[in-house]
DNA sequence: GTGCTATGATACTGACCGGTAACTCTCCTG
DNA sequence: CAGGAGAGTTACCGGTCAGTATCATAGCAC
């Protein structure tokens, strides 16, 4: 336990490295984990800072208030999700069929996850009940997008009726995200990928 | 604003009418409303005893303790679910089929209500994510019985995959109450019934 | 060096949290 | 009439909540 001089009764320099990411970043790392992980009011700011190894004034000099630090969390996994999205999306290029398969093997891996804890939007969505918080419109814009997104596929993939086929599908995966939190990855969940297959299949036939 | 003989500035009799409901059931009816409609954590007990017009301690002669009083909502909210589900069922004596769509029916005319806010099981169990609490034994038995449920339709019905068709209606339900929290009665929910009406003869036309 | 910026530490506010103690009142039942 | 049960009232406990004020410190760029 040895340190270099200290002065004041304080702990010393220690901190201040190079490598160590900026307090900003830390207290947002350890936010976005612990709200997902916990629930979002089940984590408080002191907590927060404590676990981010720094203090509640740093959260205050980086973030206006605790509602726009889960706002801004939510907007990175906005940011994240489209990204994989993307990147998943131009690996099958002008293949619908092939696109809407890998997105739900993604879901199928990240619901067989023990530690996941489903969607962090539709979680929030739950949590905050509250209609002007910030986080709000982050949550209603992303899952929008979502569902625009899986009518567009459907459409590329000429199904029949391809906007009710998107609402299936967009179901199933909201479906899946909420049961991993009560039944587990034993649960339907586990049945994810199977399940939107054979609807699509489904929808495909009757054309 | 004038009552009866007041005694050392409190108010009189006034309360303990034959017609009011008792105090404890003031409680648990405020409670059960608050908890839906604004979530657990977003409810404090002195809200609830002030919303039943009564006070703290009337609470905590009646119930254990916040969390035990959670718990109790949930299981009356489950009694009262099997009670809806036996009767809807026994309406179609020995026709699965038209149980399901019964089923599915009354989910739909519940998402249309926008007033609603989903499945207070699996909201609850995004809001608690203490393994140890009360309300988690009470949240995963309901849905197992739900998943149960289905199985012993679906196998009844003759599906060819009686587990699979079991789980898809089961994610499709929990889809379409986490999803009017984010998209609202008129996003995919909408189509609640008619993709499971699909789903269902999909697998049926496979036999 | 001189600043400037980022960070840290500590103490504080006022409100709310779940939960309890102690006392009073009113009604119903014996 | 006696007594107990249900209910109301008020005050309190220790703890936590989000958010702020103040001052000290360390590193960096000039």
């Amino acid at each position: 336990m040895t340190r270099s001089p200290k002065i004041n009764g304080q702990s010393p320099l220690r901190k201040r490295d190079a490598n160590r990411p900026s307090a900003r970043k830390r207290i947002f790392d350890t936010a976005s984990e612990l709200f997902y992980l916990k629930g979002i009011r089940a984590v408080g700011v002191e907590t927060i800072a404590a676990e981010a190894d720094t203090t509640k004034m740093s959260l205050y000099r980086n973030f206006p208030s605790k509602d726009e630090l889960v706002a801004e969390w939510l907007r990175e996994h906005d940011a994240n999700f489209w990204q994989t999205w993307d990147a998943m999306a131009s690996r099958h290029p002008m293949d619908p069929r092939r696109q809407i398969k890998a997105a739900f093997a993604l879901l199928a891996k990240h619901v067989a996850d023990p530690k996941a804890r489903g969607c962090p939007m539709a979680n929030a969505a739950v949590e905050i009940t509250e209609k002007d918080h910030p986080a709000r419109k982050v949550i209603e814009t992303h899952k929008g997008k979502l569902r625009a997104r899986l009518v567009q596929m459907c459409t590329q993939m000429e199904a029949p009726e391809p906007r009710l086929l998107a609402d299936q599908l967009f179901l199933l995966m909201e479906g899946a995200q909420v049961t991993i939190q009560t039944l587990g990855a034993h649960g339907p969940a586990r049945n994810i990928a199977r399940a939107a297959k054979m609807l699509i299949d489904a929808h495909l036939r009757a054309s």
